[in-house]
DNA sequence: ACTATATATCGTATATTGACGATAAACGAT
DNA sequence: ATCGTTTATCGTCAATATACGATATATAGT
């Protein structure tokens, strides 16, 4: 179904790379399929749909939403689809949520 | 319209605040608008209106899915609305965020 | 009281997301 | 070749999100 396309114009480039980045993290199937390749290391899909209260082609479109955001590598394997972390991407992800955070909290200090 | 009601049953309660704090940040919108607060530290919605590619109602209905996620706080001051950062709450969402981004980083090391 | 201004809310249209079942495609095993 | 298994994709439906104009509400100023 294609992913997320937010109206993106008039916005500057590094706010959309993080609401990019909010919508990546914008449902718990995908937090929780995250979550789960982190802790297994190398993860096929089955084993995932197992830990999910989602049908199976739910379970894929959430994969390819990850995927489309990088975070997540697809490697056939067999029958099966060996999916991973990409670590470099996670790491990017988070020092672009960082940055955005370090700004907020550095400069507000509203006395409302 | 109601704020983001994701379909919340059978995941983890962490998963589902992460989620949360995803879906708050999901739109190029919020993310300026943050960061408009966090730098004038005292703002009006008009000022933010004036900023944004968008129109004024759609704007209040930003302002309100930040509201209701607590993120920022909205005060009547005359014929104005005086929104500020809710900073307590930023920083609670900036370290939920981390520590999620720190779970995946420490475990994963994918040998795909 | 009237007017102008600022903002929230309502009504509504459209787009996107999320969900599922069914089907297709790819592969391994027999 | 056929069958079973696994996963992606298709078709479709319901729910949400996004957007805007119009309207309501509240306040300040005259």
């Amino acid at each position: 179904m294609g992913v997320a396309r937010i109206r993106e114009t008039g916005f500057v480039a590094d706010v959309v790379r993080t609401a990019r980045w909010g919508r990546a993290l914008a449902h718990p199937a995908r937090v929780t399929i995250l979550t789960l390749l982190a802790e297994r290391q190398t993860c096929v899909c089955g084993e995932i749909v197992d830990d999910l209260p989602l049908a199976q082609s739910t379970v894929s479109q959430h994969l390819r939403v990850l995927r489309e955001e990088g975070l997540i590598t697809g490697e056939v394997d067999g029958t099966r689809s060996c999916y991973c972390i990409d670590a470099e991407r996670v790491r990017a992800m988070m020092a672009d949520l960082n940055r955005f955070g370090t700004t907020l909290e550095r400069k507000a200090a509203c006395g409302c």
